[in-house]
DNA sequence: GCACGCTGCGAGAGCGCTCTCGCGGCCGGG
DNA sequence: CCCGGCCGCGAGAGCGCTCTCGCAGCGTGC
């Protein structure tokens, strides 16, 4: 391992190309006032020498850090069971490394990391946070807030309501639970039942929202609650055929239990889709596709999402370097369309 | 939002407590050399402004920056589809953080990306790299060991053979596969066939390997490639039917494989496990309990993988730090092992 | 031809921290 | 009782950068 030769600072470029330290500096951050064959000397000068900036001593002065921090309360296990939050890394990861930002990433688990967190905001390592908690109870987004760091939620918060401009990237859950319903509605099947999500997280809620705007009125009977699970999605669907052995389809709030629902309708005996039609909600890979029969359901562009995350705060960290724009201006929350994916089961 | 007070610096600190900058700093970094009445007004005053360091201010001196980054060669969809990234992560993120060090995560998507990487390592931004990097083809390798950061692997890498101490952990491919191998033997299985993965990775290469070490010389006929897609698996399983309709078992070198493997059997009418019985690997949840039957497979513990890599390479930071301890000690490569998990497809 | 402005560059301070060095006070030994 | 050693603390330099300021040097207008 080459002894690591001591990485040159911009004075020693500044020698080498026989200028100043500030007009080196100026010809790395692509300022102006630097003449021609002077700047060319410089860069010249850099390359030979392969000179990094130092970030820790740029921060210092700058007060920026071209990083931030993506936040993912961990007690969902959900998160961590499925494809999703890679899926938004990536898309976050694009949109910040295609504006030079670094990913920092921060997971929590329990209380004692919450401290952590805050204090690690606290400490000014990040010019801002994407935050992803889905639980009403979270204490992770009030830490957040304290800590006056210019942040966007994945998913709408619960308390979203108010006009304190937090900024939040969703899916249109409501709109996608629609158009499953919909769709059933335009197979002919009139007794559909809804497998709901955790009714602690909004996209459950919202979707819940959406079966009911489209159904008016449905049979009590007919709404079964689960928690995002595949169990959880099969113990509802007996549950439902249980009370409605007549019912003729299911939307369920997610594609894990949509095909906890597959199983215990065929256990059943009850034929996908001829005696009773599925859709789910997620198109989440493979399982939408590998499941018997494979399901129709809603997808939404969870890249996207991540991406339309990482754009929005990186819009909002420009304006607070730039002159004094402050505050107001641009949407706070953004909805994404979702479409609806059709296969066997619907 | 409140206009973000001006953060104590440690100067503020000293003045409160009425002391130097120097005692401060002894203080907050746990150095011993302050009596105890003394250490207490510093700690009051700390907490009173609520001083957090600079951690810029701090590395522009220490050279250190308690952060790793964590690089992701991402042509490797397969890491996005499945849960396994994840499940690592959070391993990686668990260890990092209990010796207070941040997780920066790198994924790359092209040779543009490797450039930019290469620029960052150099950068000094951390002080040593996580890296998945799978195929045998990628240059990344190459250029962080150039960068001169400390580093490891997460899985064997292609040229680990060589005595340059590489640092790496890898589950153990080729004693899974031949365990899967002998319960297949174990189950009265003759005929076993077996779906390698993508051959250019070393766990499809490790995972054939263990096949061979049973199966002493099999039927050339009985093995053919995939590529760790469903859909590969469902084709090479077609390809082997057609080959060998007398085969009994098939081990698949993973269980989205495994899977597809499922459906050709189904479609061909071959009872699971009845006809064909059929093991995959990685024990990639909810996959292998969804499949009709819930597959028997190879479980890894894959987040233990994460947090040991960041064990490892936290071990050889420490060492850089401290007295003249280097090189040389401390295992290369760490091999984790695996578990059968019986369900009912063999 | 002189004053004035503007533009290109250098000098220097300072960001918040760590760490070496040196000094004063206290103790023990002669 | 005096001196040497050690321990606890403060003074100050310096990490590598940015950015303000001021000073030349040039061009322009009267």
């Amino acid at each position: 391992m080459s002894e690591s030769a001591p990485r040159p600072t911009l004075e020693a470029v500044a020698a080498r190309a026989g200028v100043s330290r500030a007009t080196v500096s100026r010809v790395v951050n692509g300022s102006d006032g630097v003449r021609e064959p002077l700047a060319e000397r410089v860069r010249r000068a850099v390359d030979e020498l392969g000179y990094v900036p130092n970030q820790a001593a740029r921060s210092l002065v700058t007060r920026r850090h071209d990083a931030v921090a993506v936040i993912v309360a961990e007690p969902e296990t959900r998160v961590f069971a499925d494809p999703f939050f890679a899926r938004q890394l990536r898309g976050i990861s694009k949109e910040l490394t295609a504006h030079d930002n670094q990913l920092v990433l921060l997971l929590t688990e329990d209380r004692d990391d919450h401290a952590r967190v805050a204090r690690y905001l606290a400490g000014g390592h990040v010019d801002g946070a994407l935050v992803f908690s889905l639980h009403i109870d979270d204490p992770l987004p009030g830490l957040i807030r304290r800590a006056g760091l210019p942040t966007v939620f994945g998913g709408r918060p619960h308390w979203s309501g108010g006009e304190d401009g937090v900024r939040y990237v969703d899916t249109d859950n409501r709109g996608g639970a629609r158009d499953a319903v919909r769709h059933l509605l335009g197979l002919g099947r009139r007794r559909i039942a809804h497998i709901t999500g955790a009714l602690d997280q909004t996209s459950a809620v919202d979707r819940l929202d959406g079966f009911r705007d489209v159904m008016a009125d449905p049979d009590p009977a007919l709404v079964e609650e689960g928690d995002f699970t595949a169990a959880s999605g099969e113990r509802a669907m007996r549950e439902l055929l249980g009370r409605r052995p007549d019912l003729d389809a299911v939307f369920a709030g997610n594609d894990l239990m949509a095909a906890g629902a597959l199983r215990a309708l065929r256990e059943h005996g009850r034929r996908v889709p001829d005696d009773v039609a599925v859709v789910g909600f997620d198109d989440m890979l493979p399982i939408a596709e590998q499941t018997e029969p494979p399901l129709t359901t809603v997808r939404q562009d969870i890249e996207e999402m991540g991406r339309l995350m990482a754009r929005l705060l990186l819009r909002d960290l420009d304006r607070s370097t730039a002159p004094d724009e402050r505050e107001g201006a641009g949407p706070t929350g953004v909805v994404l369309p979702v479409t609806l994916v059709r296969r066997n089961s619907a």
